[in-house]
RNA sequence: GGCCGAGUAGCUCAGUUGGUUAGAGCAGCGGAAUCAUAAUCCGCGUGUCGGGGGUUCGAGUCCCUCCUCGGCUACCA
């Protein structure tokens, strides 16, 4: 076995209810950050995002628009493809719920989980609101005019009856509680695991998972008007992407169980309970693990549409630059927790870190190589202590940004990556190269060879979030192979090569006018 | 209401199994340098560690209590 070890990660699949948002290009980008990792760490990744298409909603979307269901879904869908090229998302596929490929496998899960004994047939009855498409609790309604309920949101609701088929949630119980106690980082942050926990400790109904009332959805096997509702639809494209119902197939062999599922907070419990049940019952192995990550505020406020204050990701990229955004987003918040956006923080994070920082010192360096070097990067001496010291501290932190990846601590990565940085910066404060110039241009040249062995190893380390930059960073010392395996001796620059005037990397940014 | 978590320098936060003068980044103040995107480097923090009580030789770090803030409390993705 000389396969590469495989990494499956995943983002939730995005409702087409809805058109792209900061918050779906913040899930999507941290998996991407996380895939390109691994890739470059040496992994062969499957990185998954898509649509989701089918509900009540879509189809009453697509009426009003006055188009067929799948023309409505092919309009937005094509949206967050869009939105994926648009942020430089490395994605290896984009699944859609309407495809025939899905179709067959949460048919054949379906039948898998008649088969097994866990879905059964009943009568589904509840207060329903046509507008929310959803069921209420008899105990979250609240009085409207007369005698009248209403829904929590002001919606009307009506008492509905329909047949139903149920999965039977509430016999994993046990077997959920003990994953999250044997398998302890199934779902992170920890905080979260416990609200998960405390939810099934709180007891399991069983799950409605079929719907008469409307056609736009995937039709339960044998069950003439059943179609399958929402969650064992959505939850299954995981499956279907690595070749499900074809467990013996390449894809399925390799990349399942996947290792991370990244949601949004909104949507955790139906990934840490329902979909390890689903699977549970089916009897096939589990994810690794489901990461929740938090939302943003704008400018310390909660976002809404009605509001009206909804941050727009082609925006943003307009505006401050892709890789800037990138950036920003990782670097800003922990990731896990809530975070402000603010475009002053914004345009100060990246002026320190990125044009001040990372930014000057290339273009400081590879400025001093071009005109006293005669445009050729310098065969360096023998290193003394302090050129070692900075190598081998770049070089090790490779080892530190794996353990935070490996923990999605993305911030926590680019802080020690950046710290990296500024010790380089620190080394051309004491070495001083420009008065080497004049007394010793043999240290000199080993200097500033040395500069030129941190900026490739810098460059190579921020591709995974700054794709872009890194390349240009890179290209400008001729480096091709920028795998983390070059992080080393390994990797280590000719002398001789050409070293052409720097471009800059990272301009500096201002503070765009406030938008009345 | 119930369960869980958080309250540490102006701001954002670290603080391991309780133990020498409680730390980092940013902001601010002062200085150095001049290769560089007016970028960089160095120095400077007397904080009631939310309030009160307790355990202990010793508590930000354990226990009790109170206050404030946040999250979860099922079938909208």
């Amino acid at each position: 076995m000389t396969d590469k070890s495989s990494f499956y990660i995943t983002t939730p699949i995005y409702y087409v209810n809805d058109v792209p948002h900061i918050g779906h290009a913040y899930t999507t980008l941290a998996c991407d950050v996380l895939a390109r990792f691994k890739r470059l760490d040496g992994y062969d990744v499957m990185f998954l995002t898509g649509t989701d298409e089918h509900g009540q909603k879509v189809e009453k979307s697509a009426e009003k628009a006055g188009v067929a269901p799948l023309e409505f879904c092919d309009r937005v869908s094509a949206r967050f493809q869009e939105l994926a090229k648009a942020m430089n998302f490395s994605n290896d596929q984009f699944i859609r719920t309407t495809e025939e490929r899905h179709k067959k496998s949460v048919q054949h899960l379906w039948e898998r989980l008649v088969e097994k004994g866990f879905i059964y047939e009943d009568k589904y009855a509840g207060w329903y609101s046509v507008r929310d498409e959803a069921f209420y609790a008899e105990s979250e309604l609240i009085d409207g005019e007369g005698d009248e309920k209403l829904a929590p949101t002001g919606a009307p609701v009506e008492w509905v009856e329909e047949p139903s088929y149920f999965f039977k949630l509430s016999a994993f119980e046990d077997k959920l509680l003990e994953l999250y106690d044997g398998q302890e980082n199934f779902v992170m942050p920890k905080s979260r695991l416990n609200e998960v926990r405390s939810f099934v400790k709180g007891g399991l109904e069983n799950l409605s998972i079929s719907r008469t009332t409307f056609n736009w959805g995937v039709p339960v096997p044998n069950a003439d008007g059943h179609i399958m509702y929402v969650w064992i639809d959505a939850l299954t494209n995981y499956l279907t992407a690595v070749g499900y119902p074809d467990t013996d197939g390449v894809d399925y062999q390799k990349f399942w169980p996947a290792n991370v599922h990244m949601v949004g907070k909104d949507i955790l419990r139906f990934h840490a309970v329902y979909w390890p049940a689903f699977l549970m019952a089916a009897d096939l192995p589990l994810p690794n693990r489901v990461f929740a990550h938090g939302w943003w505020t704008n400018e310390g406020q909660k976002i809404s549409k009605s509001l009206g204050n909804v941050i727009d990701p082609f925006e943003l990229i307009e505006t401050f630059g892709l890789d800037e955004t990138r950036f920003f987003l990782m670097r800003e918040v922990p990731f896990g927790n809530d975070g402000d956006f603010s475009r002053q923080s914004f345009v100060h994070r990246a002026n320190a870190d990125l044009a001040n920082g990372l930014g000057n010192l290339s273009q400081r360096t590879l400025s001093m190589i071009h005109k006293n070097c005669e445009a050729k990067l310098p065969a360096p001496g023998e290193l003394t202590a302090e050129d070692t010291e900075l190598l081998s501290g770049i070089e090790a932190v490779l080892e530190t940004v794996r353990g935070h990846m490996d923990k999605q601590a993305f911030h926590l990565a680019l802080e020690a990556i950046f710290a990296q940085a500024a010790a380089a910066d620190r080394y051309i404060t004491t070495q001083e190269p420009w008065k080497l110039r004049k007394t010793d241009t043999a240290r000199m040249e080993t200097v500033l060879y040395v500069l030129a062995e941190a900026i490739r190893m810098l460059g190579i380390l921020i591709q995974p979030i700054m794709p872009e930059a890194g390349d240009k960073l890179l290209s400008q010392i001729s480096v091709t192979n920028r795998g983390f395996d070059q992080l080393n001796e390994a990797g280590r620059l000719q002398p001789g090569i050409d070293i052409p005037k720097p471009q800059g990397v990272f301009p500096r940014l201002e503070l765009p006018e406030a938008a009345e």
